[in-house]
DNA sequence: ATGAGGGGTTGACGCTGCGTCAGGGTCAAG
DNA sequence: CTTGACCCTGACGCAGCGTCAACCCCTCAT
């Protein structure tokens, strides 16, 4: 006769896990000797030599018991099934090795490479960290709602960077963003080129449609930067209104 | 400003998703409406995607905390601590597959092929189902205390079948599974042929050494079947004690 | 005004397979 | 008699939410 360590031992299990098979009805409990301690007979040995071979073979405790006591057909098709599952799951955890494998490099917490490469792009033309980070952040809203058109959207926003006017734009935030103060003339500059921007290139509101997604973007530059109220203020001022999607306004009375 | 069901839909989580995350404080609470409702901004909105990233690309949400904050050099150490862990998680499972397509041909519960074949091989001789089992119950038992050597054992036990006494010996055992009573003759013959096995190979209690896997393997024979009292009975007449390792009893004064 | 339906809120249990205390009793040896 | 190594039961903890329950809030149609 065993004792629950023994037989724990034997047949390389936890004693906790012995007990916890009892307590799942796994494995019946034997008798109890003066003591109150489990006895434990060679039959259980040989259930439990069972149980941990299905386990080990990726059954689920509660399939266990109905597998020990089927006929080989339904044994087989159970079998069948959890080779399913495991296939599922190891394909599961490959498709996670492939994203932390993009995470490591750059940027590309929640982007696409054609995003990062334009990240890039503002670096070269002379976009300071912060700001680098601040569009970051827009693209993940924007990736988020239009993942799939980005490869329509970014190369038109790459040829935008030809344009020294817009590059003017990054240079002059990335400026502001790290030393502005909330009446800093160069608000006004911005304000211009936002404008100028807006005049040449009119937004067409049918390919983008009208979004949350919009509002959110506006509402990141308030969060991120509160010398944006005064911006958006100098902006409405030049008939623009909002920023992502700019509008025009209607021109005030007098 | 969105509620959560906005956000959760969003971002593509589940609203539990959500309060989950504010809850083990990966994502800070926002601000609440005079109703109590929870509102959202855009840097929430980023702050819950990149936390989904990360999340399905196998990073445990209790570093996800860590990994936001850290810097470029800490972040990719973290990123290669969770590349290993899916590495061997995908190992794991793999191993288990492995084990499963094993556990779909035959008796291979738990035991090696060398094993599955001897069982094989009785059955050619006209070993009974019942009698078959009783057997790997047994080698069920031996594999799991002496896996390695089983290489070395199973050539000689297949030998011993070439034996006619030991083809006879499992015949008359898988007759009397069948059908014997406690005062069945062929009880008897079966104690003459394990004296007689018993005499012609004496046990080397060098190559098993003594050890509770025979006890063990002693007591599965009585608790299998009751009438084995009885054949143990007329062993110990002929001079044998025990049966899975039979040994030379005193003889009895007078 | 009222009721229905579709939001939101907190709180708590459920799932898997045990690990790990906590707070005891038992047993063999020194 | 103490010590140390076992055994016992009971209960929480773990990851990442799903799923009630029981209640509040808002809007729209009747």
């Amino acid at each position: 006769m065993l004792t629950i360590g023994q037989l724990a031992a034997y047949t390389g299990v936890t004693v906790r896990a012995v007990r916890h098979y009892h307590q799942i009805g796994l494995l019946p409990e034997p008798e109890r000797d003066a003591a109150g301690y489990r006895q434990y007979g060679a039959t259980a040995v040989i259930a439990l030599i069972k149980i941990r071979s299905l386990a080990e073979a990726g059954v689920p405790l509660s399939q266990i018991g109905h597998m020990l006591g089927a006929d080989a057909a339904s044994f087989a098709q159970a079998v069948q099934k959890i080779d399913d599952r495991l296939r599922d799951e190891i394909e599961r955890l490959e498709a996670s090795r492939k994203q932390i494998a993009q995470l490591a490099a750059g940027d590309s917490l929640a982007l696409p490479p054609e995003v990062v490469a334009f990240l890039d792009r503002l670096r070269e033309i002379g976009a300071s960290e912060r700001m680098v980070e601040a569009e970051r952040d827009g693209w993940i809203l924007i990736a988020a709602r239009w993942r799939d058109q980005l490869g329509e959207i970014m190369p038109a926003k790459h040829a935008q960077l030809d344009d020294p006017l817009m590059v003017r734009l990054y240079q002059v935030g990335s400026a502001l963003l790290e030393d502005g103060t909330v009446d800093d003339p160069r608000l006004v500059e911005l304000a211009d080129i936002l404008a100028a921007l807006a005049e040449r290139a009119p937004p067409s509101s049918e390919e983008w449609g009208d979004d949350v997604a919009h509002d959110l973007i506006d509402s990141l530059l308030v969060e991120a930067d509160p010398r944006s109220r005064r911006l958006l203020e100098l902006l409405r001022e030049r008939g623009w209104g909002g920023w992502s999607r700019p509008e025009r306004l209607p021109r005030p009375p007098g």
